[in-house]
DNA sequence: GGCCTCCTACGAAAGCTTTCGGAGTTCTCT
DNA sequence: AGAGAACTCCGAAAGCTTTCGTAGGAGGCC
């Protein structure tokens, strides 16, 4: 079952959506620190960088090994997606008393949703409601 | 437009949810405690839980004045709601890439939602669409 | 008055976060 | 071989989090 019990702080989570930008293939530190320097004109040192993703190492968050040059490789053990559910998971014990609904009901009730959104997100209520038929 | 840009630890939020919970009348330092007594067989020292009351007010989600007895009265200046929110929005930026409908199509992929649920959210989409109507 | 209780205010200690510099190793180029 | 670049490892420093103890003031009771 392991449980991904790990949170991911600031820091760890933007370099993670760095490291899953950069696509499948595992990655360097030097990539992480250019990416950066490209995106933001401020990267951070690249002893920075390399700390986080250690840490992210700990945590399980990447795997690290020898790469082809003489970088370690740094690769992703789990999805955005994957990461996405467990903050939402998260955000739904500490926010909404562990219910979805609720959070379902207050991004309705907040709306910022458009029409189209809305239809959209019905229709795919609707093929839910299909699968779990009759 | 004074953003509320302040993020809660656990410590902190789970405080506020005692003092949500305690019902619309302001709060002493003393009920707070014996709630989480009550709670959880494990209750944190009064002076920790003093602390983390005024860092609350520094951050501007709790508001203190004398009470009726020589206790200070805590008062919350933010509802659970809008916290949700915020903190919703938070996830929303740091998760989705700022993208709400990806968080919702998330939610409803990943189900645990029954067909009542189902059900009901879709009342309320309809409902929405009818106010935007035409 | 003297003592006990309850309260506030202050701040310390342990641990986590974020950032980075320095020491030392290895690869490459001349 | 020697110089320089690039990399890893280690750990330090500043700031935030979490928890709590102690000092000091105010009210009540004998």
């Amino acid at each position: 079952m392991t449980r991904n019990k790990k949170r991911l702080t600031d820091a760890e989570l933007e370099l993670m959506q760095v490291v899953w930008d950069l696509g499948p293939e595992p990655v360097t530190v030097r990539q992480v620190v250019d990416k950066l320097g490209a995106a933001a004109n401020k990267a951070p040192a690249y002893t920075t960088v390399q700390t986080v993703l250690n840490i992210l190492c700990r945590k399980r968050a990447l795997r690290s090994r020898p790469g082809q040059g003489r970088a370690l490789e740094y690769e992703p053990l789990v999805t955005r997606e994957e990461m996405a559910s467990s903050m939402t998971r998260d955000l739904v014990e500490r926010a909404f008393g562990g219910s979805v609904e609720h959070l379902l009901m207050t991004l309705l009730d907040d709306k910022e949703l458009g029409r189209d959104e809305l239809a959209e997100l019905r229709r795919r209520i609707d093929e839910q409601l299909g699968e779990k038929g009759s």
